[in-house]
DNA sequence: TAAGAATTGTGATTTTTTTCAATTTTAAAA
DNA sequence: TTTTAAAATTGAAAAAAATCACAATTCTTA
């Protein structure tokens, strides 16, 4: 089933377009060459805020956490890039350090395309600043979206929109008819809603109840949509 | 006093330099013709959060809310536009309708570019482009905290959060040497911090009791700013 | 000026959330 | 497979926050 008009998932995501398919063959001709694919474990560190930005990094295939981790050492995840998005292009334009860490939240494939390349087709291209200016200003709404979110929204409800929002970027590599299994653990999903594990795992304990989802080991599949847009408060409007 | 080193300030501005200042000339020619500025009363509202955008506007002189009502019709405050701001472009680049609204908060003069203007500036700019991504990317990173900090820091450090960053704002209207005032409703600052205006009152007599603030009728004015960062929990790292 | 409305402020109660402490289960390594 | 470590789960208590009810003050405006 569709989520259209029953939950405003464009507002969960980044990615409108790919930003760097189908650029005009000389403006990928500044890119394509100089693109490094490597294998990312499960885990694993791509960048750290706060730290120099050198270029930027392209999921060929995976699904990339960035976060921020706060004084206390807790982290939260502001956002999960999956398969076909671009990212580390934020601390290039502000000429900032990197405002997120990012590391992988399963084994991926990643190319990275250094600095230099990246802003010399920037200054030649008229495409690509285009999609730039229109993915970042998408960017705004998803993040003030989330804000309204985590400011006014309970625990419960928040959950239940993650979960909406992950089985969208998991439904993307399951194969048609097939169940879709949202595969994170506990630890990652609380801090996306941004809370503790604890809570997570009683939320999740009520669905499970409730019959909205079922639990095979880690991985949540989602039974009953619905009922998880009804409890995220967007379903009764 | 300086908040360089004790407080990342610059993490909670979007403003990095004006967008429209000092552009070339002949870029700017598109655009200074077509303002048409306006007086606006205190809390008018300049755009509807879900309407087509027709332009964009810049704040010649005033502070403006920019924020969300959720369906539970709780307004939702994601960032304070001072003087020298534009408002209005995430709409257009995006081609999306408003992903938020905006209202003054005080007596403003404000500027309107029609869309046509703007983008047809934009298509032949070298330097707006260049500009409009460097801030649209450090928005990223101001709005990036915000989310970490809705996500855990409790009510009590988010009010001293928002009165260090506020001082900041209502600074640039105050004669040198004289005493900084924040001048908003209670249900504004609520609504900034994400909470109800009792818990803001609340914690403004704490504060006040301890010699950290003094209120003159709604006005506040930070007496003890080190105070206010040490209990914002960036002091003492 | 007085009436009414809106805003500010206080107190008490209820609900939600966090935190702490264990236990069970699952995954990883020897 | 066994051992060990990591992750998931449950329960109870403490803390934080939201909500409700209402009083006091300030602002509007008739």
């Amino acid at each position: 089933m569709s989520l259209a008009g029953l939950f405003p998932i464009d507002k969960w995501n980044f990615k409108t377009q790919s930003i760097l398919n189908n650029l005009p063959e000389n403006e990928s001709a500044g890119l394509l060459p100089y693109m490094q694919e490597q294998r990312y474990g499960k885990g694993e560190i791509i960048f750290r805020e706060g730290t120099r930005a050198s270029g930027i990094y392209f999921i060929k295939k995976g699904k990339v956490k960035k976060y921020q981790v706060d004084q206390a050492g807790k982290e939260q995840i502001i956002y999960v890039a999956n398969t076909g998005e671009l990212i580390g292009y934020h601390a290039i334009l502000a000429e900032e350090p990197y405002p997120d860490s990012a590391a992988t939240l399963e084994e991926s494939f990643i190319a990275f395309i250094p600095k230099e390349n990246f802003l010399n087709v920037l200054e030649n291209s008229t495409e690509l600043p285009r999609r730039l200016l229109k993915t970042l200003s998408h960017e705004f709404t998803v993040l003030t979206n989330s804000i309204s979110v985590f400011a006014h929204r309970s625990v419960r409800e928040r959950l239940a929109i993650s979960l909406i929002v992950l089985r969208e970027k998991f439904k993307a590599e399951t194969p048609e008819g097939k169940d879709i299994f949202i595969n994170l653990s506990r630890s990652d999903l609380a801090n996306i809603v941004g809370t503790g594990h604890e809570n997570i795992v009683r939320f999740l304990s009520e669905f499970k109840a409730a019959g909205i989802i079922t639990t095979h080991g880690r991985k949540i599949c989602v039974k009953d949509i619905r009922q998880l847009v009804k409890i995220s408060g967007y379903g009764n409007v």
